[in-house]
DNA sequence: CTCTGTTTATGACAGGTGTCATGTGCGGCT
DNA sequence: AGCCGCACATGACACCTGTCATAAACAGAG
């Protein structure tokens, strides 16, 4: 369980965030089993992984996407920021792809599902550290495919603020708009996702990260 | 690492069901620490699930809630019919209330989301093999707390028909049932939920399990 | 058998929504 | 300077929705 002689010079300090505790115990202890990785530190969200980066300053976290407080990519950002040290990997189970390029531009090295097994996550956490970039094929190629947002900046928030179902005019109320006009950027993000209504443009927008 | 002469008469006989590589392999290894489990076969899916239980004959299926093909309780429900002998449990992320209550109804004996530690699990599992029934404390009190649908059957119905934004005449169409009366109902959804509009219904009723 | 609740339906009305034409002002690009 | 795209707005029109009144058929409880 500890880690007595073999936390040799080269080992590979390890941050592990995850809000399951199950799956982090899980994960721990498969890590443990190789030989050049020790995991120092273990958080189960958002701010904790961020104090406990802070005081064990690990070489890679490896974060889940979800996690209460804050989620993965703004840990890696404030990461990025206070601990440059510190390379940062993003674990998640449903990868959207516009978390995929949310997490790149936060500077995150590694994105992974976690259907790949602990294998193949040890060969990426030694990919990371040595400075390269890893990237789930798979994940790459639906953010590819999904492209870039049509949609303008206003375009996009409004649609956010329809997400729940709201009528027009509260949308309106929390943006600040008119309803007319609220109601012309609804209209311009349908057509120009190509869908019937609002509520599947809304659903499309979050599939491809566009929100 | 392997269980050489330990895999004595009494040794309980584990499926392991998740969809997530990762995790499904981390939990493997951390049961297998314990003396007297033996995970006998994994599975990625619930079809697969099924099939290695049936081919395996394992005394307890730990099941993840979501999964590709079937999810953990339709896996269950086969499970109780085609191989009796066989205990069920689901282990889930993010557990919804409707989700136990369906869960119980199909015969599994343990419901735990995966913020438990292994240790916790393990125990978990030779209880359910013991025949008791194990019920997460924090998951149980949500769904007393949701307490039962008020719904009628065709207005849960209808109003999963409505979840993904659909219009009336489509609802209607897909429901065999005239447009006024699918407004009937989705009206009737909306004033017995006491919500402002039938999105709002649709998320509330999602979130108390009552579709 | 009557009362009650569910399923199904119709019609009517107020109000919300989707779409389009049209307009103004601002900031960039050429 | 001139053009273009974006942000923002209004008005008009057809259509969709939410709500209510009303009603027939049927099933189960008492």
């Amino acid at each position: 369980m500890t880690e007595p002689a073999s936390m040799d010079v080269q080992s590979l300090r390890i941050l592990l965030a995850d809000d399951e505790h199950l799956i982090r115990g899980a994960l721990a202890a498969l890590l443990a089993l190789e030989d050049d990785l020790t995991v120092v530190a273990e958080a189960a969200s958002g701010p904790e992984a961020l104090a406990m980066a802070l005081a064990h300053r690990p070489d890679v976290a490896v974060l889940d996407l979800q996690m209460p407080g804050a989620d993965g990519v703004s840990v890696a950002t404030s990461l990025r920021r206070e601990l440059p040290s510190c390379q940062t990997m993003i674990v998640t189970s449903h990868g959207r792809p516009g978390h995929l390029k949310r997490a790149l531009e936060a500077g995150v090295r590694g994105f992974v599902p976690k259907t790949v097994s602990a294998q193949r996550l040890a060969e990426i956490i030694r990919t990371v550290h040595a400075g390269n970039r890893y990237v789930d094929p798979e994940l790459a190629a639906d953010a590819i495919s999904s492209g870039d947002s049509p949609l303008t900046a206003r375009e996009a928030e409004v649609l956010e603020l329809a997400a729940d179902g709201a009528p027009v005019s509260e949308i309106a109320e929390r943006a600040a708009l008119s309803p007319g006009t609220v109601r012309n950027y609804l209209s311009a993000a349908v057509s120009k996702l190509g869908v019937e209504n609002r509520h599947a443009a809304v659903r499309l927008a979050r599939e491809r990260g566009w929100v």
